[in-house]
DNA sequence: GTGTAAATTGAGACCGGTCTCAATTGGGTG
DNA sequence: CACCCAATTGAGACCGGTCTCAATTTACAC
């Protein structure tokens, strides 16, 4: 008891073998629910257990099993509430099946992503979820091949990996939300993400046999891939004559509102925005309310992401709800299966969004700029 | 190399011990960074890893040292943004410091807290976070002690456990929200929480020598008790009647609008309110747009957290900001110290609320409930 | 009462590191 | 060149479980 308070090593299984007469190996049997144990006998070890506040030390089954009940998962930034509800999703299904997560942030940096693998596979997590920094470094998970665990990807897909991923339908996300536009009028389209992609979208625009629109090599994150994607598709079949015109990756976060406020009152004159996530529309949000326009008689805006706060400025925010838990709950009831031994091949699985129709589209306005200072 | 690939062990100690023929011991010193080993040795030992794959296995680390290098965090809800950004406060201090993280949501159920706390133990966490899903329940943190762990308590406090901890100043920042209600002229001001308290809070209340009102037994949470505690102060301290007239515990999250309706259009005639958080005022701000009320003029609302639309939001509203974050990585230092040896008295750390003033306080308004309907 | 198969129990190896302690090697000094 | 002390290396125990295999007990049939 004194021992206990102190601080000092639990008791073990022998110590509970001990008390309860039996050889370690019985004890072990009667605790861990393995092999055969008479009632009389796991009853006593039972008792001796409880009597010595015996608690099973998992690093130990951990190393002798070789399996750690343990998964890994790594996110961008947990502060994203994308993630945050990926991750309840993940956990929630983790928990129910016994397993826990170890959680990590790579800030969507592919280095320190690999750094953060090597560390969960050294703690020998039995799989990994990951949402990749870069849906290009496909180097950064065959340490985990290697290793023999399974790992599933979800919200992004990295190209030339291949493994199970768990993805929401961006593509068809994108060209619905351009569709909006384009049905109310807009022709002057504007897509503002802050992805930060080197090298320009245009030269690596492929246009397939039916008229939809793909990169080579993809961008830098396949999300951004999709939707730009989608809404190029959309703009293109509609007839719009440069397509990609308008679309500004690598905006900066303080200066998303310059880059909204150029987009409109620049030489572009676009007449609606789709912002690429709720942070992107909040700051454009703000911008065309501080040049004085209204929202959706002069631009008309519309983003992915059902943030709580779309829904209650006036007017509400017509967006496209990602289904963000289930994308976590679904890449981790796949990854529970493969750790438990489901070797079919691996499959990208997508998640429809849903659209979100609320005030702020409206028909397209003639040109601004003189209206403006 | 076929044996890699095919998923099997990697190697070990051992392995690379054969390989660059020296004894495991040795090997075990030069991949370990202790003990002494001559430079040639050295390297003979680091190119035949490098060969080999070898990757060091922590699980069988942690068996011989005891220590994990892993810390357990148990938050209400990783989906809830103020403990998703706690959690990411605490993940970068622990990254740096050579920590891993295990994450479990307690859903704010104590049972399940208490679960997860075993398991947490159960893997041989080298120490606890814990935002603690009942103030009232010292009990369950007992077997963290006994295992002789340390845990530090962060976003609220254990009124009966004696652990470091690491709040906001809900108490000041109550009686400053208050304050600014009070200083425009308000005298019925409501305070809405989801606190699920079952006691009423009237009978509870001690008010000290300094005129300073405390509850006892305490409330479940001791976030909301300093909210109520610092309102009920201010609002005494302002000559109001009966200052916990207005307090509105234990909302259901689908009820908050009605409850807010009643405190507005019913018999109290409340012409301000305080939401504990914005998702409440995220349901006042539609409830009272909903029965046509305008704000400031009708209706004064100020809540705490500054979630992001309440910035965006016509007027935006005058919040109490959190520092979230900074209270995670505070606990994360505190804890990491303790782990490594820091003994000394736990002591409660209590960081500054800021006041953000934007335009949702005006002037009260006479009686409101003739004029609607 | 005896034989046989099944059930239960015990002994000890093993997982992959760390760590203690003794043995060996090496360098410097007189 | 012998001697002493420090540095380096090796052998093997240990952490706390699981698991295999052999020994022992039990149950049941004849």
């Amino acid at each position: 008891m004194s021992a206990q308070s102190e601080g000092r090593r639990g008791a073990t299984v022998a110590d509970v073998a001990a008390l309860a007469g039996v050889a370690k190996a019985t004890a072990a049997r009667a605790l861990g629910e393995y092999g055969a144990v008479s009632a009389k006998v796991r009853q006593r070890v039972r008792d001796a257990a409880a009597e010595l506040g015996y608690r099973p030390n998992e690093v130990a089954r951990s190393m002798s099993t070789g399996r750690s009940n343990t998964i890994g998962i790594i996110v961008g930034d947990i502060e994203n509430p994308a993630f945050a509800q990926a991750t309840r999703g993940a956990s929630d299904v983790a928990d129910a099946a016994g397993y826990d997560l170890i959680l990590s942030n790579s800030g969507e940096q592919p280095d320190a992503e690999e750094t953060a693998i090597e560390v969960q596979l050294s703690k020998r997590v039995d799989g990994l979820l990951i949402a990749p920094a870069s849906s290009l470094r496909a180097s950064n998970y065959t340490p985990i091949t290697d290793a023999g665990r399974p790992v599933v990807f979800f919200d992004r897909v990295v190209y030339d990996f291949d493994a199970e991923a768990v993805i929401a339908a961006n593509r068809a996300g994108a060209r619905r939300l351009a569709q909006v536009l384009l049905d109310a009028g807009h022709r002057r389209i504007a897509y503002v993400s802050t992805l930060n992609d080197l090298e320009p979208v245009e030269t690596r625009a492929v246009w397939d046999e039916h008229g939809s629109l793909r990169f080579s090599p993809g961008l830098a994150s396949s999300v951004i891939d999709d939707r730009v994607g989608g809404i190029g598709t959309a703009l293109r079949a509609a007839g719009v004559p440069d397509p990609l015109a308008f679309v500004r990756l690598g905006a900066k976060l303080n200066g998303i509102g310059r880059t909204v406020t150029e987009l409109i009152t620049g030489d572009s004159a676009v007449t609606s925005i789709i912002a690429s996530d709720s942070v992107i529309a909040i700051h454009a949000f703000r911008a065309i309310r501080d040049i004085g326009l209204r929202i959706p008689d002069d631009i008309s805006l519309v983003a992915f992401d059902n943030a709580p706060w779309t829904s209650v400025t006036e007017p509400g925010i017509t967006v496209i709800s990602q289904p963000e838990r289930e994308l976590g709950a679904m890449a981790a009831r796949l990854l529970i299966e493969r750790i438990e031994g489901d070797a079919r091949p691996a499959v990208r699985h997508t998640l429809p969004q849903a659209i979100i129709e609320r005030g702020s589209v409206g028909p397209p306005r003639a040109r601004l700029l003189g209206s403006i200072q």
